[in-house]
DNA sequence: GCAACATAGTTTTATGATGCAACCACTGGA
DNA sequence: TCCAGTGGTTGCATCATAAAACTATGTTGC
């Protein structure tokens, strides 16, 4: 197989997060779709992208369960997409990626927009990784393990 | 150009992350990172990728200011790879990607690995989005705004 | 009810990216 | 010195990606 490697059968979860949505074009639909958008015009002219790849993408995602076709909704015979509860699930990795940005960009003025809470229109605070207890994590204070039951893997 | 449609000057903060990150190989090359591997062959025997591919990813992340060689460490002459600051602040993102995956996964049964907190040994919570003052936020809470003028930066 | 246009794709074709294998340079040890 | 291991680079086949043309419906104007 010379194809993309599909990490499918993989353990690692990222890896198999990246199954779904590690391609170029999967998060950037799925931003739009979390603003809104629907239609396959929509998508197309909002991302400028080459009508093939964004049907290809579609597809794909619609297969991963993370975007449903629903059949109208205003009035016209045409087909949607929309967000199915695993889509709206990867708000926080968009979340992640822009907080990444904003911190460590080489050229943040170009960034033009900020992500505010909706009822007090001020910024959010970055993404908190919490123990148990409560307590701020940091990638230092994290470690992985093996998870009891099943048989066992280094990753 | 028929290239892979760079999002360089995008004012997208997430197109601005993919641009960097969005590959595929790129990210399970800083999750190993995060783990500790710093050589080229330790990347390649884990991860199972050409050497080639391997070799042109490292310089695309070192260009990117996420890896930086360094020249030794345990001895012998070769050189190493590892994250600089940047790099380590991909962690939420890696973080993001695991636990959708292990909350929408379609066989969670197969991943084999827990996020714990090293101090107690316990899961990890998920992460939080939390507005200025502290309320929990979720996607519907949160907007969008434009940025009001390239003003100072803290952090 | 038919022609013109918009929507939502598919097909075609060209080129860039990916992956495997082979090759090469350098290091370190016997 | 020879030889194995490390750290890559080069060639070549294959696959994915992208732009543009084409198609098949749905919709609108008259």
């Amino acid at each position: 197989m010379v194809k993309r490697t599909s990490f499918e059968g993989d353990a690692c979860p990222i890896a198999r997060s990246l199954d779904a949505i590690g391609d170029w074009w999967s998060l950037l639909i799925i931003r739009e779709a979390l603003f809104g958008l629907r239609r396959f015009g929509e998508f197309q002219s909002k991302l400028g992208m080459a009508k093939n790849i964004l049907a290809v993408r579609l597809r794909s995602l619609v297969d991963h369960g993370i975007l449903e076709t629903a059949p109208a909704s205003d009035g016209s015979a045409y087909q949607e997409y929309v967000l199915t509860e695993k889509g709206r699930g990867t708000f926080p990795i968009l979340v992640a990626l822009r907080q990444w940005s904003e911190e460590f960009d080489d050229h943040p003025e170009e960034i033009t927009t900020i992500l505010v809470d909706r009822k007090k229109g001020r910024p959010v605070r970055k993404l908190e990784l919490r123990a148990d207890d409560g307590r701020l994590l940091t990638q230092a204070d994290t470690t992985l393990k093996l998870r009891p039951a099943p048989r066992r893997r280094s990753a």
